[in-house]
DNA sequence: GCCAGTTAGTGACGCGAGTTAGCTAAGCAC
DNA sequence: GTGCTTAGCTAACTCGCGTCACTAACTGGC
């Protein structure tokens, strides 16, 4: 039966020594003497029961879970196609890992009181809130409460340390690369509603790299995506009926995807008649048909580095207030050179390998 | 500060009784009688105070974390590729949340005592093990001290309860549907080496259909994927090279993506040229060129169940050995008539109210 | 032979809850 | 008024571990 497992006493006991010492021996503190011989005897007893020391009792102990929680401040279905969790949830458990900790992950909580609780409960160390909603009174007062949180994803008015790509540049970058082929009338689909920051500064980073080439911003060639592909696909369909753009910056490649369909569906080529280039980077990407060419994002860094920066925080180290991951563009086969519409259609790095 | 949040000795206090009483209030128990009004008093001092029960002393207290760890038991590039997990997750995630539980995340653990050190030390009440491997002698171990355990997909070299896929019967659906569509040489791109057992299953139910039809098994048709889009893309490619087919079920849609690539590659056409099923549904499906006809998972009602018969063990209720979730066909558009190769496209749902 | 200084180790308390056994006062029968 | 029940509550123990303060033994210097 595994009812009854055994105890840092019966540890002691086989060993011959008390209590405390095994406690000194298996938490390896090299403040308190120990001898060699001891401590072996100790650490042979300790193996040869299976000893695995009691969680809930070394944590009310110490006053620390060593636990650190993930938040998904999601819909459901915003968390049900955000195709690059699995490598975010992965970097963070590797972050935990490293240091003795686990990760608990608590979905949208939808009781009052979600994450208190666990804070409070000291079920968790520390919080990493994913999609913060910049209006979250929960969580500004866990923030007053000093808690250790670390937002992923950039909440501007709330006071906490964030981990966030760099929405700006890596929007800029991806619509300077449309500009550079020759594009000027550029449409945007957003990745989420203005309220997102993340879509809001994907938005600013394509109005800079216009400003930047001294295109004019026209708002008739903004609209508004949400998360699924389905909304890409919308979106693409209503700025088609306007016509009058050649290149399209999908700020989310699960969007981008629905939006390639909108543009099939109206009969248009792509990159031949239409140029797109994503946001993400998701591992299908590149399976596109034609591959897409998009702005990559380190998910698994992301989770990581977020993970670092709270335990960090949990040590009690001071944090940098704001950390931005850098974005990569890379290049594959949905942009075409302005000039090529007229053209048969050519492959996009024959292209590229024709610039540069 | 946070550092010290009121104990149930402080509630107990402000509301003038002892601290037993308020444990008797704030859990619930009827076996005790307290009367409504310090039942009140209680409550009122406890919310006043903002009170939360110390999570880890609970536990320790009586003997169960309120905890299910989930493991995965998957390569990070399996995980990041796992278009499914978040859904998963979320189901867990809700129905450990309906009886007041936590989950905790534990991706692939390279420590050997992965799992056992969870249990051992009381960290979580029990495990859902994604992705088992038959092998597995940490996992047997386990299974052997009695503890709670539910697997998500199968190993039938192990003895605990699994919740799974329909693999057998979604293959076989997929097969049949291009079987009635005219299909005789039908080729298969397996999701994963055989050695899993969700691999071997969906060939199962490939044959099985074959066999129904009184179509002859060729292993020359039978191609090796492995997880990512780009295995999808080398296997049909290497199928394409014998080009004795007019359809192919892939059996995952990650994979398909791949394959429709490679399929492009050699200026074939999806269907015309080659009929292709998938399976899995993943949330892109729908937006493939042309949309992916493939079977689709029940992702959330898988984690959901696995959390509930893991709940039930835990509860000490006795559990089904094996539990299948029905798959479901969602036809789109990436099949023809085998007799639709020689006349120009037609729209697959047209096709589909033709037949029936 | 005495004190100081180390080395090796232990006893006992505390973490914050759950829980059992028992106590007190009130109510009731007779 | 005594005995018995019951409602209402509490004292005290328990869970298993971390840790501080303290002791015992063993150097070594002079």
């Amino acid at each position: 039966m595994a009812r009854s497992r055994p105890t840092s006493t019966d540890v002691a006991r086989l060993a011959g020594v008390s209590r405390t010492t095994v406690s000194f021996v298996l938490n390896g503190r090299n403040d308190m003497a120990i001898s060699p011989a001891t401590r072996d005897r100790v650490l042979e007893a300790s193996s040869a029961l299976g000893y695995q020391p009691n969680a809930p009792a070394s944590q009310l102990a110490r006053g620390a879970s060593l636990t650190i929680g993930l938040v998904l401040r999601q819909e459901p279905s915003q968390v049900a196609s955000d195709a690059l969790l699995p490598q975010t949830v992965q970097g963070l458990g590797d972050a935990a890992r490293g240091a003795g900790y686990q990760v608990l992950v608590e979905s949208l909580p939808p009781v009052p009181g979600g994450y208190r609780q666990l804070l409070h409960s000291r079920r968790v160390d520390g919080l990493i809130v994913s999609g913060p909603l910049a209006d979250d009174v929960e969580l500004r007062r866990v923030l007053d409460d000093g808690f250790p949180i670390v937002l992923q994803g950039h909440a501007p008015t709330l006071n906490a340390p964030s981990v966030d790509v760099d929405n700006v540049a890596g929007a800029k970058a991806a619509v300077s690369h449309l500009i550079e082929r020759g594009h000027t009338r550029i449409a945007i689909i957003t990745n989420a509603p203005l309220t997102y920051t993340s879509a809001s500064e994907r938005l600013d980073g394509y109005r800079l790299a216009l400003q930047e080439a001294g295109i004019e911003y026209d708002p008739r060639l903004v609209a508004e995506g949400a998360f699924v592909a389905q909304s890409g696909f919308v979106a693409m369909a209503a700025l088609l009926e306007k016509r009058s753009f050649t290149a399209v910056f999908v700020a989310s490649d699960v969007l981008a995807l629905g939006a390639m369909g909108a543009v099939r569906a109206n009969g248009l080529r792509i990159p031949i008649d239409v140029s797109i280039v994503g946001f993400d980077d998701i591992p299908l990407a590149a399976y596109f048909d034609p591959p897409l060419t998009t702005v990559s994002i380190p998910a698994y860094a992301l989770g990581k580095t977020a993970g670092n920066l709270l335990l960090a925080q949990i040590r009690g180290e001071p944090v940098p207030q704001r950390t931005l991951l850098d974005t990569e563009l890379k290049v594959r086969e949905s942009v075409g050179t302005e000039a090529g519409r007229q053209q048969p259609p050519r492959r996009a790095d024959k292209a590229a390998s024709e610039r540069s």
